[in-house]
DNA sequence: ATCTATAATGTTATAACATAACATTTAGAA
DNA sequence: TTCTAAATGTTATGTTATAACATTATAGAT
């Protein structure tokens, strides 16, 4: 299990730069072994997305694309970001109305999200027995699942030591 | 258990009116017992969220709102809905900036979304297990939870069916 | 190498969702 | 009855997201 995954957190604090270097290349080798294209423009929004320690909004990409682009408009970023959905290298916040680098792009997958409600720190968790106790708990009911959204509300352990 | 819990979705097709009656008592049972002042706006606002079948947006509430209301403006529904929010009487469901009313408004708490992606139909489930389950393993990582969005998108047993 | 179909991006406009700030009214407590 | 705080009215604007059509770039066929 990867060191993001004990602790993933420590994204935040620790080897920023390298993270992002990493992600990239990962995304990039996710791209090619899907047959899918990682456009200059695309690349350099998940790279914002990297750079941010927190999920990051449209509105406040455009507004660091427009630094490189000044064609950026709304749909430039939503188009990216949708393509960066698909591509299972960002996920959505729902909460936030905000977006987070995928630490794991190996493979599309359900994941679960811890956010820090005072520092903004979003950590993104993947545990199989909650997907798993979710789908049984609807598939109980005779309901078959697709998608599951879960972010869980909190404090992250920084934000409870200094409390 | 409450028969709406073994299965969520009967609220759908059953007894509507008898539903949204017991509702609205229950809200204003729960209104008293903590000292709320459910007025009529409050009132007609939550009576509009129960008549629908699916989730309701704010703009879809405000529209409906005008018929009796023609001063009704965006900050009407949505202080009402906060309102009702903080109450415990109705629910958002995050990933459809949307609205439902909450099955069991008795005391606060986190519940469970079971969202249909056919026919809209959204319910809400209550498994302990689940919100244990969650807390437990943020709490692993040091993770201190607040609050917990758990929407889970698929098809519900009608729809199943009839696919 | 050129053509062509398709994907990607540019561009303009607007739709959809939400709140700030201040004015007025209402309802309960003193 | 008067006062105070809560609720609602009102105007304006901030924020998030997409529709629709034009142009450009790219990969694959020839």
């Amino acid at each position: 299990m990867a060191d993001h995954v004990l602790n993933p957190f420590v994204r935040q604090t620790h080897n920023h730069k390298n993270c992002i270097k990493s992600a990239l290349q990962n995304a990039e080798q996710a791209c090619i072994n899907h047959g899918l294209r990682l456009t200059s423009l695309r690349r350099q929004v998940l790279e914002l997305i990297w750079q941010s320690h927190a999920p990051i909004k449209a509105y406040e990409l455009l507004e660091a694309l427009h630094h490189d682009n000044p064609k950026a408009a709304p749909p430039t970023v939503y188009r990216a970001l949708d393509f960066l959905q698909e591509a299972g290298l960002v996920h959505r916040i729902e909460s936030l109305n905000a977006f987070v680098g995928c630490g794991d792009p190996s493979e599309p997958h359900l994941g679960q999200f811890l956010i820090c409600q005072d520092c903004g720190a979003v950590a993104e968790i993947n545990e199989p027995n909650i997907t798993r106790a979710l789908t049984r708990e609807a598939n109980l009911l005779g309901f078959a699942t697709d998608e599951q959204i879960v972010e869980i509300k909190g404090r992250c352990p920084q934000c409870v030591k200094s409390a």
